[in-house]
Parts: structure tokens; C-alpha cells; sequence
RNA sequence: GGCCUCGUAGUUCAAUGGAUAGAAUAGAAGUUUCCUAAACUUUAGAUAUGGGUUCGAUUCCCGUCGAGGCUACCA
């Protein structure tokens, strides 16, 4: 039981003895003392008022003098306006921070027994990632690591949308104007070199256009009849029948994108477990359509196409089947919730795609529902937000798109120059000082886009996330960096800080209590982290808890102290945050340095 | 046009319907014989706008203004 269910179960006799009134416990909760009042938790009194009978200062003054009568856990009490502020007893938080020490894994709850499948990433095979994959990436998997904290058993899933007219634009291209160029050959990234070509692609569609515009022709029509949109249109229904050819070409260009993104997932510190590729998956969903059919729930119009109607839902009607029998979007995943269902049986599953994408999910979530799938209820879209620029959106036909690899790269160049400047490194083999630019960089980049909640969009500054000072990463890595410093000295001078009794302790500084206080959230962050999806509470959890670390130790002394016992105390403590510091961290993808 | 998000200090972000709306940056002023100053302390500064519900509204409801997204037999 924690502190808080214990003192709601005394409020709950305090009603019945003082006003002969059960309350529910559903009726009852504590907030945090604010501030600038004393006290931990916070009773508010207004809603009671019909109960209690008398104003609320009497009657929370009554309820306070029984909780400290009563109440083990309740110290002292004051009573401001309709607020009844709960001192909570040093010896109560000494316990809980024994119970803390003690725990051998911090921040991992039991096997809840329940699987859940995360599907990020999922990138085109065109093109090279840019920021707005990073944000994805970086949420996907730190939201990955959370809930397997939580207890469920994670299945990270990348879609790999590999195949389409997108892809084979970067192919006619390629064919026409690469000279058989290869990654070896030009020194570029496999990904970055397919995107070369897309991009190529885009230039001379443009002109095409604007000749034929020029000849008479109208825009529409121009963009119909552009030769290489043509050829890009041929080639995607040669794809689709197997010629030998472009099928040799497309399996030889995404390899090199492979390669490319491999090396990208390896800096950004992400990985899957599974990997499906809509080539192999594009062609699903027809039987659903059928058995929808069977069942009622989509309908056939007069030219052959499917539909669904929607409009019971708040939503409109929407096509499932083309008339010519060709398959959508949405039928490919339909059949794809239904293929990672059979290979993984999950209870849940969680989709990380943009938030452009709300409606499609939407629909799709509903159709599921409608044909009574198992897992329909467990479906989750985690929809994030933009990452705009100080320019607006980016784009890339105006070339303001962030590369993922050169924003990487130059986060880890600015923490190797503002290292270098501070000089505290010394003794540092190379080797060691490039693992810790890549800490430092990298954990500036996650800290920076996974604090702010998912389902808001958000600036991307660049001149303000290449800062390693107040809310980033590198403070609260910092904050780490302190801590073990210390602990090397306390084993170095022999502080035994291991097997002390802290319950003992005798009387506790604002700083400490604070501290414990924080420490002591830390699951229940994990759990809300967890329920609600957003690793921005736990990146916010570790801000805090820096910041209160900070203080304590720009406070307070710890080799200066002369009470032994007190002494040891503040070693674990810090040894305790450091702790909460490195798992918390490790829950959103970020590394941390004993030394900076 | 219809539907969905969102408008909070100069800027970037917080705030299960609760107290005097928190941080961080940028600005001003301080703190290194002491465990790492990538730190700490002090200071000034905001709920777009008009109504409504409530003991109480940044939060819930309606209007206005502004920003973004969706609105394909594309993915």
C-alpha cells in the first residue's frame, strides 16, 4: 500500500467517525502540496462541504486533528482556505527509501502476461530518413521500452513500404541517367544515393511537364503524358508481374537502401524484431473483402466496387475494392492486422504514424471492429505530431528537409566541440571520447524531440536542440556523470554506503525529503507513461528529479559531513538517483556517461 | 465548404476542474579554498478573444479570430 492509499483509508474513517459519512475511495484523492505551502499532499475540502457540514477551514482542521491523531503516516497539518496540507513523518519516507535501496531492478514492473506488437519506423525505400522519422523512430522505440517495463512482451514491427510508384520513379530515373553509379562507386550512402534519383526524377517530371504545358497541352494532361511518369506507371505494373528485369533492378537498389538504413538505425539506437515488406504484403486483404461481404458488413455498388458505410460511426462511406478488383490501402491493412495477429497473437498492438494519417486509422480501427476481430479492442494509433521547422513544414521539393543522418552527425560534432572546449575529459582514450560525443549528442537529439508530448506538434530549432544546457539531455546525463563521481570517491576513501540501516537517520533536510519524494514517483511515471503512451512523462520525471538532485548538491555536504551515518545516507541517495537516472534514461533510448 | 487538432512569458515546452498558472531559454544581478559551474541562487515577464456551466475553468460547452492537418477508385 502506498502513502497516499493510506491516508485516503484514514480520511475514510475520519468521515465516518467525525460526520458518521462512508465514503467511496473512488470519491478520494490526494494532489501534491504545492510549493510555497507546507505539507506533501494535499486534501481539497470543497467538494465535501454538504458532509462536513461547517466551512471548510473547521472542517478541515477536524480532519486533520484525527489524521495526526490516527493517522501513522500523518505528521502535521495545516489548513489554507479549502486545502488541508498532510505533513507526511520523516520516519515514513526514511522506509520508503530503505525499500527503494533495497530493490535490486528499479522502474520494472512484473510480467503482466500480455503481448503487444509496436509498429514504427516503417519507412519508403526511396528516399533517405529525415527528421520526422527521427521523432517516429525515437518514440517507437522508447515507447517499446516502457511498456516491456510495464510488463507486457514487446514485438517491435517495421513495415517496410518497399514497393509503388514511388519507387519505381527513383528506378526510371536511375535507369536513364545513373551510368550504373553504386555505392562504391560514388562513396554515398545506398539510401541517399535511391533518393538522388528520386529527386532527379521529380526535376525532369517538372520539365516534362512545363514543355508540354508550353506545346498547348493542360496541366493535368501534361502530368499524365510526362514520359517518365509513363515509364515509372510501366514499370510499376512490370513490377507487379514479375519481369526479370525491373525486378533485378528494384531488388539491387533496395539493398543499397538497406544498407543505408541499417547503418541509420544503428546510430539512432533502434531495433525490431520482426520486419514485413509490403511487396509481400500489398496483395492481402482480398479474402476480407470477401468475408465482409459474407457478413454484411461492406456492400457492392452497381460498377463492382466495395465499400463500407461508416456513417453509424460519425464517418463517411469508404471504398475497400476498386471497381477493376484491385485492392487500397486500407485492404492491405486490413490484411496485414490480420497476418501480424496470426504470426503473433498480441493483445494489444500500437501503430506509430503521423497524425496526418488520424482518419485513415480511424476507419481502419472501426472496419476491424466491425468484422469482429479478436484483437480489435487492443488497437491503438499513436499519433504524433509535426516536427516543424523555424521555415514552417518541411518539403522536400524546396529542399528544407533535415537529413536524419547529417542532423545525427552534427549533434555528435557540436557535443565533441563543446566537450573539448570544457576540458574535464582528460585521460580519455580516443576511443572512449568518440563513445562519449555519440552519448552526448545523441541523447541531446532524443532528450529534445521526446520531451514535448507526442500528439502536439512541434518546433525543431536548430540552433536551440544543439544546446546542452536546462531542460536537454545532456543536464539530467550530467547530473549522472556527478553522481558516479562521487561514488568513485566514497569507494575510493572507503565509505560504506551499502549496508547501512537508513531507517536510523535522524532528522531529514528539506533537500533529502524532496528528493525521496521524487524517487519515489518514478513508477507510477512509468505506469502513466505507459497508459498513455508519451515518453514525454518520463522525460519530464527526470528533468525534475535533476533538478532537485541539483539542488541538494549545490546544498548540502557529503565528504564534509561529519555524522557518519548521515554521510552514507547522502552517498545512497545520489546512488539511488543515478539509478532512477540510468534506467529512466534507458527507457527513452538514451545513453549515460560516468564521466563528461 | 465539411471534418479533426491546436492557440499559455520575447522564444520553446508544463499544468487528473482546484490555492498566487510551473520550467527552460533569452534579459538583469549574484555564487568556485568545498564532492564535475554542462551546475546553483535571486529577479522580471503569459492563459488569442467574447459568452456559458461550476463553490472554483488554461482545462468542459458555444461563438469569433488565427495556425496546421484530413477531405483520392494515392500510399
Amino acid at each position: 500500500m502506498t502513502i497516499q492509499e493510506q491516508i485516503l483509508l484514514d480520511i475514510q474513517k475520519a468521515f465516518k467517525v467525525l460526520f458518521d459519512h462512508e465514503l467511496s475511495q473512488v470519491d478520494l484523492a490526494l494532489q501534491p502540496t504545492r510549493k510555497d505551502f507546507a505539507g506533501t499532499y494535499t486534501f481539497v475540502l470543497f467538494p465535501y462541504l454538504k458532509i462536513i457540514k461547517s466551512g471548510p477551514e473547521e472542517g478541515g482542521r477536524k480532519i486533520g486533528e484525527y489524521l495526526k491523531e490516527h493517522s501513522t503516516a500523518v505528521r502535521d497539518f495545516n489548513v489554507v482556505k479549502g486545502f488541508l496540507n498532510l505533513e507526511v513523518n520523516e520516519s515514513l519516507w526514511l522506509q520508503i527509501f530503505q525499500n527503494l535501496y533495497n530493490k535490486e531492478h528499479i522502474g520494472q514492473f512484473p510480467s503482466n502476461g500480455q503481448k503487444v506488437m509496436v509498429e514504427y519506423s516503417s519507412p519508403n525505400t526511396n528516399k533517405p530518413l529525415h527528421l520526422g522519422h527521427l521523432r517516429n523512430n525515437f518514440l517507437g522505440f522508447s515507447i517499446s521500452e516502457i511498456l516491456a517495463a510495464n510488463g507486457y512482451e514487446v514485438i517491435k514491427a517495421n513495415l517496410v513500404n518497399d514497393r509503388g510508384i514511388h519507387i519505381c520513379k527513383s528506378m526510371v530515373a536511375y535507369q536513364r541517367i545513373a551510368n550504373g553509379e553504386t555505392p562504391d562507386s560514388s562513396g554515398l550512402k545506398g539510401d541517399h544515393l535511391a533518393g538522388k534519383y528520386y529527386v532527379a526524377f521529380d526535376r525532369e517530371y517538372k520539365k516534362q511537364v512545363a514543355e508540354l504545358m508550353a506545346d498547348g497541352q493542360t496541366e493535368a494532361r501534361a502530368k499524365q503524358m510526362a514520359p517518365w511518369m509513363l515509364a515509372a506507371q510501366d514499370m510499376l505494373r512490370k513490377w507487379e508481374t514479375g519481369d526479370k528485369e525491373v525486378v533485378d533492378l528494384w531488388t539491387r537498389m533496395n539493398q543499397w537502401v538497406y544498407q543505408g538504413f541499417n547503418e541509420t538505425y544503428k546510430r539512432m539506437g533502434v531495433l525490431f524484431d520482426k520486419f514485413y515488406y509490403e511487396s509481400e504484403t500489398y496483395l492481402l486483404g482480398k479474402n476480407i473483402v470477401e468475408e465482409g461481404l459474407e457478413k454484411g458488413v461492406f456492400y457492392k455498388k452497381d460498377d463492382g466496387s466495395v465499400w463500407v458505410d461508416l456513417s453509424e460511426e460519425g464517418l463517411d462511406e469508404k471504398l475497400v475494392l476498386r471497381a477493376d478488383g484491385t485492392s487500397v490501402y486500407i485492404t492491405q491493412d486490413l490484411g496485414t492486422a490480420d497476418l501480424k495477429y496470426r504470426d503473433f497473437g498480441f493483445d494489444k498492438s500500437v501503430y506509430v504514424v503521423g497524425n496526418e494519417q488520424d482518419y485513415h486509422f480511424d476507419v481502419l480501427f472501426k472496419i476491424i471492429k466491425k468484422l469482429e476481430r479478436p484483437f480489435g479492442e487492443g488497437l491503438h494509433h499513436l499519433s504524433y505530431g509535426m516536427v516543424d521547422l523555424p521555415t514552417g513544414k518541411m518539403k522536400s521539393r524546396e529542399g528544407t528537409v533535415v537529413d536524419a543522418d547529417d542532423l545525427m552527425q552534427e549533434m555528435i560534432d557540436t557535443a565533441a566541440s563543446h566537450t573539448k572546449e570544457l576540458g574535464k575529459i582528460d585521460g580519455f582514450s580516443d576511443e572512449q571520447a568518440t563513445e562519449l560525443y555519440e552519448t552526448l549528442g545523441m541523447g541531446a537529439l532524443k532528450y529534445f524531440l521526446l520531451k514535448v508530448d507526442p500528439k502536439k506538434r512541434m518546433l525543431f530549432n536548430p540552433q536551440e536542440s544543439i544546446e546542452f544546457q536546462g531542460n536537454t539531455g545532456p543536464f539530467i546525463q550530467y547530473s549522472h556523470a556527478r553522481i558516479a563521481s562521487i561514488i568513485r570517491k566514497a569507494d575510493q576513501i572507503g565509505v560504506d554506503y551499502k549496508n547501512a540501516d537508513y531507517t536510523k537517520v535522524d532528522k531529514l533536510e528539506i533537500a533529502e525529503q524532496e528528493l525521496i519524494i521524487v524517487l519515489n514517483d518514478f513508477e507510477k511515471k512509468i505506469k502513466t507513461a505507459g497508459e498513455e503512451l508519451s515518453p514525454s512523462v518520463i522525460a519530464q520525471y527526470l528533468f525534475d528529479l535533476s533538478k532537485e538532485y541539483n539542488r541538494f548538491y549545490a546544498e548540502l555536504p557529503i565528504f564534509n559531513e561529519d555524522n557518519l551515518l548521515v554521510q552514507q545516507f547522502r552517498v545512497a541517495l545520489s546512488l539511488q538517483v543515478a539509478k532512477t537516472i540510468k534506467r529512466g534514461m534507458a527507457l527513452l533510448g538514451v545513453k549515460v556517461p560516468d564521466r563528461m
